[in-house]
DNA sequence: GGAAAGGATGTTATGTTATAACATCATCAA
DNA sequence: TTGATGATGTTATAACATAACATCCTTTCC
């Protein structure tokens, strides 16, 4: 992410806190602008170990702290399956989302597909199961990154 | 799952690890047998516990590298939002299945459903991403739990 | 301003999940 | 029998996550 954009991003995360009445402190930003401005998932630690750089010596609570609420809020999400995390890419809205994670280059992309929703809905209502969290989440290979497999 | 049934379970592994030419070790099949029998899923060290009634203190590793071999060969799988394994309900064919997931009781069932698997291909074909291993988990409430609330 | 309340953070310790590295043992084929 | 391969044992440590309690900061109300 570009820095205008991540400005933009800030800004939306600050605005949108402020209308829910919550408060986005130094710590909460500064873990969101590392997970924003990383274009990898990061985890737990390896934010920490950035966040070292700039204050003094925080200890992991601080962080998962900080996961924890923007996780709630949902500017960020969680990564089952890589126990990281990422920053949302629209979090005007509370949403359900699918991840394509790349094993060669580890790049994430997050999308909402409406199609893969309603299958999942259509499967919970035969069911009788009542989803609050969905996890999707699919390892494999970026587009990218398959081409040059193909032609290396 | 009853005894009749488990015999059944552990026979059909017996035979499938011939069939493909790889070992169903005393270990291997032990942590398989706990797996099945369990009627929740069981992380690592769970598994571990119980191995330690029967055999002299076994180390993570042993439980864990006969994890791997069971994921290998489909016999298991891995729940990631949980950190825990479930012994497979239909491993002769390799597939992909998904998990749903009562946070009230625990349990975990496993379906196989034709429409999320062609949702999520159709999702794959559009991006050009190539999936390897699909995680579905849907985490909520079971039918049956969803209903003791309501009448609770 | 000062006191009280609630929320956020600091700090220490510990719990939980997973793997690295190397030694030993079992199995099987030549 | 000997060498190759795969499986297991063993020790140590890495990586991920939370409990518990102390302190501080902000807001509100007087
Ligand atoms: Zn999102
Ligand atoms: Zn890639
Ligand atoms: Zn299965
Ligand atoms: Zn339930």
């Amino acid at each position: 992410m570009n820095k205008k954009k991540l400005t933009e991003v800030l800004c939306g995360a600050e605005q949108l806190c402020r209308k829910r009445g919550v408060r986005l402190t130094a710590r909460r930003r500064t873990v969101f602008e590392l997970l924003c401005a990383s274009d990898k998932p990061l985890s737990a630690y390896k934010i920490l170990d950035r966040m070292r750089v700039a204050a003094r010596n925080p200890a992991p609570p601080t962080v998962y702290r900080a996961l924890d609420f923007l996780l709630e809020q949902g500017l960020v999400h969680k990564l089952e399956s890589l126990h990281a995390f990422v920053g949302c890419t629209h979090p005007e809205h509370p949403h359900s989302s699918q991840f394509l994670i790349c094993g060669d280059c580890g790049e994430v992309s997050e999308m909402e597909n409406e199609a893969i929703l309603q299958s999942l809905q259509t499967a919970e209502r035969a069911t009788g199961f009542k989803t609050r969290h969905p996890v999707v989440e699919l390892l494999g290979t970026c587009a990218q990154c398959a081409e040059k497999h193909q032609s290396g």
